[in-house]
DNA sequence: GACACGAGCTGGCTTGAGCCAGTTGCGGTA
DNA sequence: TACCGCAACTGGCTCAAGCCAGCTCGTGTC
């Protein structure tokens, strides 16, 4: 726009990028569709080539590019959000369906779910789980289940779910990887524990260095936390799980009433 | 740890950058702390003040640290998140203490609360808006509110709320840009719609160039968005609104029943 | 005591060069 | 035809040097 008056305050980076957000944005660069090389680029604007190098990874930041190693940089396409909600916890959708709502989730958007128990141990809990569980951090014990959760072998989300040893006892929750039909509430409920409100905390952040590696995310994505904490109708919260999800992939969809 | 076996695959910057994020974790450089200049890390690992740089940036990317121009680079301080729940919406909140919970929450950490009401126009809605509110995208008006949070005059939030010309009629939310006591809901009971149900939509994602600039938000923070649908007796969605908040300051805390 | 100035620190940004490592496609060989 | 291998692309990462701009603090002046 005012090349000429020599008045452009903006550092070469800058405004490569900035060109290049704007052809992104009016389409002119679509979904998928591969930028100019970095060579090229820093050819057409008269800069150096690391110059043009700093305008790619300002995008990348933005989460708007994501480069490939020997093929080059292309607009990251924005695949549609898995929406969880709160009817993951419905009893009625668990006996219905007797799928969890992360598989149909995956399988409407054509892909294909799977979800891995990696472990289950016996812990001290995090200050803040412990807190929500209302359990001493230096003193009490829980049960700790680290589950994965993958569409098309891609994995999309961690949780790892706490449980006081008073409330798991000696059943498959305290041991067993695999917690048969109707999945870990159904086993809450063979316990005493049925599930009546929920409270879920929920944060965004950069993923950690083993998240972002775990996760096999591309820089620019963060993840969302979920800090959720179930509770029965004696106001009893029984379990909580920590729930880590790239946030190019999932979303939150919550319906609920206003109280008072 | 490994140094002398040669096998260090880890290119240098990516090495300082491990380093680093180390000690930040172990607490060597705590909350605040200020990192080595880049000439000193480069010295002090035998490479050139770029590839310190490259490592400091990788930090930034991931919001572990924030760069301040001439004064050096700061391991950043984690801000206790500001919790809004679905009590905002609450008409008991909003009577008994005639403040809003965002102004409480802000009041809570010792801060100075302000909103500021930008505009109050007529538009056309956004697609995902006119879904919500059951109007034709291509067709519909809708009044468009644009409402700025600030805490201690640093903007925190940025809300805009679409109302269908049919329901805000001549009342002030089609017009003027303070609603008085009680707020914005408190206008929409006296126009006969009563929130009784609430949707919220959640996702999280890096800042847009202008939301960056416009929340100056420093790199590596991402943004939650909340699209927010209010809900009457009778099943009618009167409003929606989408919320874009800093990622670093704010947080969602929800409580609600388990239906079915 | 208040203030102006500058030295010496900090990060911000660029240059132009080089080498390495994935990817792709073409052409020649078996 | 099937395959191998190489050339020519791509990004990944580094170097060494330079100039600019913001911050801090000491020094010296008024």
């Amino acid at each position: 726009m005012d090349e000429q008056s020599g008045t452009d305050r903006r550092p070469p980076s800058r405004r490569i990028a900035d060109d290049l957000r704007a052809s992104i944005r009016s389409g002119e660069l679509a979904s998928g569709a591969k930028l100019p090389s970095e060579r090229e680029l820093a050819g057409r604007y008269g800069t150096a080539r690391n110059t043009a190098r700093e305008a790619i990874s300002i995008l990348q930041g933005e989460g708007l590019v994501v480069a490939q190693h020997g093929r080059g940089v292309f607009v990251r396409p924005r695949t549609p959000l898995m929406r969880l909600g709160a009817n993951r916890y419905s009893r009625q959708l668990r006996s219905e369906t007797g799928l969890s709502p992360f598989r149909i989730e995956v399988t409407k958007q054509g892909r294909t779910p799977k979800t891995e128990c990696r472990s289950v141990t016996r812990d001290k809990p995090p200050a803040d789980v412990a807190d929500r569980l209302g359990l001493d951090a230096s003193t009490a014990t829980v049960i700790r289940r680290e589950n994965w959760y993958y569409a098309d072998d891609e994995p999309v989300q961690v949780g790892v779910t706490y449980i006081p040893v008073d409330v798991a006892g000696e059943s498959p929750l305290a041991s067993e990887r695999t917690l048969g039909k109707g999945s870990i509430y159904a086993r809450f409920e063979d316990l005493g524990y049925r599930i009546t409100r929920i409270r879920e905390e929920i944060s965004a952040r950069m993923p950690y260095h083993e998240e972002s590696t775990g996760l096999s995310m591309p820089p620019g994505v963060p993840v969302i936390e979920v800090l959720h904490t179930s509770i029965d109708e004696q106001h009893r919260a029984f379990e909580v799980t920590r729930f880590v999800m790239r946030g190019d992939l999932n979303g939150l969809d919550y319906e609920m009433p206003v109280e008072d």
